[in-house]
DNA sequence: TCAAAGTAGTTCACCATCTAACTATCAGCA
DNA sequence: TGCTGATAGTTAGATGGTGAACTACTTTGA
């Protein structure tokens, strides 16, 4: 069973037909990778529109800050580096975050450049409330695969992102 | 051999030992292609800093033009499309195309309300001198796969994509 | 045949991000 | 002890994206 990635790529590998450096499995892998998450961003952004006080943007900021290692509690510069955004990006995050209740901001005592951010109770609830219906939207992205599939994409996955030293 | 990822979902799922919802190898799977375009989208941009009149926008939005069924002409619409942004955002990004004499933009005679994107002879020869190094900064990402990997990896992609119905 | 609905592209106001200063603080070392 | 250089966070200005009007044109159907 062809997917429209086969249509795209064959006719690139025709166009290119004696160049060898184009490799039709690599493209594909990357385009379809692609284009499954754009698929899993629309829904995620579908859940989040109508929620006017609490964005996609915020939920993710929350939640980056909610599956830290331990305790709950980091840095703006760890949670810029975990959301992937400038630091400057993270301020104004937080700014909102702090704004609406969910989270804290206190001045680390011991080195008095850095600050503390923790979800307040309020914080918590709310990731709770929609963490569950994501993880919900990416399972039934997935769902087309058998177990094993799943643990077989896994080491493929695995073994590229091994190579790339992170 | 494990990755940064396991980790991050080994601990995810110790949180959530008693939450039938969450799977591990569903999150690993999608965690892990986030990383490897991420991994991606920074090899591109780094090939493009520097290039201050030519930038990677102006690349890519030139790529979904050359990369057209047929014969490399197409709408904002039909681009806007392609490149994943909206009509508005391809309007600006044409006029920059235009300005730097990369396309033309002509009316179309039929529908006047038509516009008809064509590369120029220089938007041709701009587009050949990057192309091939994206092709191989694609390879050298995939490149921890053998051939035998690569199509099975694609096999499980396209099920997930036929799936999802494109 | 002509009014109503639909479509293509653009413009506009707003927003999130980025890079590049800038401020405040800390660490290392003469 | 007191420079020097590094580091954490914020601020400022520019950029590129979005969604919602808006204009011009085409299609539909009574």
């Amino acid at each position: 069973m062809r997917d429209s990635v086969d249509q795209h790529v064959a006719r690139w590998s025709a166009f290119w037909k004696d160049e060898p450096a184009f490799d039709p499995e690599v493209e594909g892998a990357l385009i379809r990778m692609i284009h499954i998450q754009r698929r899993l961003r629309r829904d995620d952004a579908a859940a989040f529109v109508g929620s006017e006080d609490f964005t996609l943007q915020d939920y993710k900021t929350l939640h980056v800050l909610m599956v830290q290692p331990w305790p709950t509690e980091a840095t703006p510069a760890q949670l810029a580096e975990a959301a992937n955004v400038t630091r400057a990006a993270m301020t104004s995050r937080l700014d909102r975050l702090v704004e609406a209740g969910l989270v804290t901001r206190e001045m680390d005592a011991g080195d008095r450049r850095r600050m503390i951010i923790r979800p307040t109770q309020r914080g918590r609830e709310m990731w709770d409330r929609y963490v569950f219906e994501g993880i919900e939207r990416d399972k039934q992205v997935m769902a087309a695969l058998t177990r094993d599939e799943l643990v077989q994409l896994n080491a493929l996955l695995r073994k590229v992102l091994l190579s790339l030293g992170e």
